[in-house]
DNA sequence: GTCTATAACGAGATAGAC
DNA sequence: GTCTATCTCGTTATAGAC
């Protein structure tokens, strides 16, 4: 029930990209962390954008497969927005940001294949938010927006951008605050 | 007329800050653009915190002095609001990102005073985003919000969110948009 | 798959001449 | 104020033994 080292890396990986950039993250601190040299990091991932590109992978089929989940468990829209919400919510309360929203700060810095993955993160985000939500309109439960699309990407740029706000504030619960309200305005009550 | 040294050190790494972020940003870049050496540099800016500190500085003092200005010069909250966006659409136009977002992505990486700086940006924002709507709903030109308070910070993270997100999507518009949204979601028309 | 060793480079920073 | 020269360290990456 041992943990690969390869996944051993990408945990690694991942938790300091989430926290401190990608451009502050090295196969030096990842290495030392996991236990192993510089050179068999290299074994495993050749090249740093590797190993990022192997990150988002992961992390987006993650993401995807919790939205699935979603869909899944919860009939009403509300329920599924605010879970959507919760996990943005769930990953600051673990002490990290969005692993594609620190990318995308970093974005020019990006090798041409991640950028593709990070812009493909938030176009799977919209296409799946901007469905769900007309679902939720076409069933009666959601005031209609001016557009399901763009009622979407105010959503991702919202959460995003609260996550980023956050940390500075030194607050873990601004970022609840905000969320409310950003659903409040798409008509989505705090509360069932 | 010629402008001095400091300022085209400043101006040049504002721009790599507010592009490709703190930590791909070097003195070697800075000074091979300016066209002196690294050594000139650490003359005017000893160490990069000290370098850091005067961008943050400056962008603060140049952002605030620009509330001011849309205070002083548009009488009504929604133009006000309007005004706000588009300072943030400016420099998405220039084809920057805003520099204390890219910091607060790399906040972790910053030193104790710069994220000071960095914080005080932020919450200095709300202050003035909350009275100036606090103001528009005692004149009746605005619904009055759960919270003026988390109000503005919903603009702001929606704001900071928006720049993040609209660079991956390779759609410079999509800004626009998702500002028009956030806007709407608070009672201000698109257009006066 | 992991290691030692090392290459090759760029980073932030300093000393001291001019 | 700016330069040349240099230092020290961290970084990505490779070669080759085990």
């Amino acid at each position: 029930m041992t943990v690969d080292t390869a996944t051993r890396i990408l945990d690694v990986a991942e938790e300091l990209v989430q926290t401190r950039g990608l451009n502050a993250m090295s196969y030096g601190h990842v290495s030392a962390r996991v236990g192993i040299t510089n050179a068999s990091l290299h074994y495993h991932f050749p090249a740093k954008a590797d190993l990022t590109t192997a990150l988002v992978t992961r992390y987006s089929e993650r993401f995807f497969a919790a939205l699935d989940e979603i869909e899944r468990t919860k009939p009403d829209v509300a329920d599924r927005l605010r879970a959507y919400t919760q996990l943005y919510a769930a990953v600051l309360a673990s002490g990290r940001m969005c692993l594609c929203g620190m990318l995308a700060s970093d974005f020019e810095t990006l090798s041409p294949t991640v950028q593709d993955h990070v812009s493909a993160f938030f176009e799977h985000s919209y296409v799946w938010l901007e469905r769900i939500i007309a679902e939720g309109v076409g069933a009666g439960r959601l005031p209609a927006p001016v557009s399901s699309r763009a009622t979407a990407e105010a959503l991702v740029a919202g959460l995003e951008g609260a996550m980023l706000v956050s940390r500075p504030s030194g607050d873990p619960g601004r970022f609840e605050g905000i969320a409310d309200a950003l659903l409040a305005s798409i008509g989505v009550p705090a509360r069932s």
